[in-house]
Formats: structure tokens, sequence, C-alpha cells
DNA sequence: ACTAAATTTGGTATAACGCCAACATTTACT
DNA sequence: AGTAAATGTTGGCGTTATACCAAATTTAGT
């Protein structure tokens, strides 16, 4: 498994980090264990794991921030689960069963086939859940939400 | 997990079920172990599983045969994989890649997705990696399946 | 009957999750 | 500041899904 191909990571690292990113690239312990219903200990764990993979930086007691390289991958999961998402919807799924459906095996999916999908269904900005993102923007967006919540919190 | 969701059994049963399937329906512990490169006990072992879930009989020494049960979901297992890997062919992949693409993911796959996407597609008969078999004929094929491998053991 | 091949058993291992109880730290309130 | 509540961490344990190895068993061929 090369280190580019998408499925570096297990299915439920992929969603934690999805989630931290969309929370602005940071988040507390009780933030992810209270959304995915987990017991925190759980987490702290797998915040250990994450950062030894070199996706977080974990100060104990505090938080987790993405590094660059967790911020890149989990861009490409978001990405990916919204691509997936669509094709689904193109054929022939509802929004909500393709989300569902993805969010099961999107781990699993190289991101070759990503590429492919995408350009095949011709670079489509809007998702069924959310903005697509192609590559030059995923910075800048990303760093106009870490803005908002550095602000957010003073 | 409702019983028909397409998702009762993990990836490599489902792999071992259609290898079965696929073999006419019964099958020894190497034929399996070989054709997946695992231990032989591994094989067994998943046998001992796959029978008492009802998939499989087992006669120690001798080999399996699917049950009616297992007949049925090995040959839904098949037809998800077909289906699968033809959207991912209309998505822009080459037949091998969505083949080998679809391998990681397809038993996280519901029937209820599958069934959507096939009809989408207009219950297409030719896949990528052989024909797709729509309900009513799959007790058929399968019959002239079993039948040949018995005349080939006489 | 004897041996070789196939199979099974029993033990062990890994990764990916997750829970609980006990302990530590931080925060918020009086 | 002092303490209680909230939050986070540690250590232990459990499950599912896979797999391997070595030893024992069974079957098959001569």
């Amino acid at each position: 498994m090369s280190p580019h191909s998408g499925l570096a990571l297990p299915a439920r690292k992929v969603e934690y980090l999805k989630f931290i990113f969309e929370s602005g690239g940071t988040a507390r312990t009780n933030d992810i264990a209270s959304a995915f219903s987990v017991d925190p200990s759980t987490i702290t764990k797998t915040f250990a794991e994450l950062t030894s993979g070199g996706y977080l930086l974990h100060t104990p007691y505090r938080g987790v921030t993405l590094t660059d390289a967790g911020r890149r991958d989990a861009a490409f999961f978001i990405r990916r689960h919204r691509i997936l998402s669509l094709m689904l919807v193109r054929n022939g799924l509802s929004p909500k069963e393709a989300c569902n459906e993805v969010r099961r095996f999107e781990s699993m999916v190289s991101k070759k086939a990503v590429d492919r999908i995408c350009e095949f269904m011709g670079h489509p900005r809007q998702g069924v859940c959310g903005e697509i993102t192609h590559d030059d923007e995923e910075s800048t967006l990303n760093a106009e939400r870490m803005a908002l919540k550095m602000s957010l919190e003073h």
C-alpha cells in the first residue's frame, strides 16, 4: 500500500480526521467522543495513534490539531466522500442513502480511482453533502476555516 | 443490520463463498487455501464459521457444499461485484482497475444500493468480469454449473 | 498395511475497535 | 484559594476478523 494510495488509514480514523478537518482543524477529546458516541478513552487512544502517524499534534488535556499532512489527507478524505456520494446519486441513490452507503466503504477506495471518477464526472463542484474542493482550492478554503475558528475562540 | 441487507458477512468470507459458488457449489480446503494463498488451517476454521452461519455444509476431511441460503447469498455477492465493477467502468475506470477496486469494498455495499444501481443501469446482462445474473436466472444457471461439475467428477 | 497428501486442532498473533474503572488535570464557582 | 465538577488519560480487558505454525488425525494410493 503506497503512502498516497488513499488507503493508509482504517475507516474510523478517516471519519475522525474528516470531522476534525470540518471542525476547523482542531478538536478536543469530547468533541469527537460525543459526535461519534464512543467512550472518550477510545478517542484519547486514537489521538495517540494519529499523532504517531503524523496526522495530528496532541497536547494532552488540551486537544489536537491537524498537521499539514493530516490536513492534506483529511481534505482528500472529504473529497473522496463527496465524489463517491455524487457518483451513487448519479446512479440512482438518494442523497441520504448515498452518503450513508459511502460512509461504510469509502476508506477502501483508492485515490487513483477517486481521481478517475472525478475526472469522468467533469470535476463537479457541488456534491450531495457539501462542496467538492479540487486540489488548489483546499489550502485556501481551509485557511479561511482556520481563521474563522481562531476568531471565534479569540 | 437486517439479515438481507447484504452486509452480514465480512470481506474474506464473501470472497470464499463467491469462489465456492463459482466452483460449482462445492470445494475442498486446499482449493480455497491455494486459490487465496492462505494456510489451509485458516480455511478449515472459516468453513466451521460459515457452516454454523448456515452458508455451508462441512463434512470434515471431505469438503463443503453451499446450502440453499449460501447459494442464494453467494449469487448475490457475485451479482453485487459485477454491478459495482460495471458502475466503476462506466465512471472512468478500466475493467481491471474496477474489479480490483470493487473487491476491496464490495462487502460494505448493501443489497438495496446494489438493486437501485442495477435498476438505474438498466439491468445490464454483461458485466466486466462475467455475466450479470438477475434473480430468476440464478437458480437455473447454478443448476447447470452443478450438473457440469458432477459430470466432471462423475 | 504403510506412507504421502490433505485436513484438522490448538495455540498464538495482529489490527481495528470499543468499554470500564481508576487516576490526573483543568475549569469553574463560591 | 479551595474544592467540586468537568474533562481527559491510563491500564486492563474484550470482540471480530484474519492469519500462521506445529502437532495430530484422517484418507488415499500402493
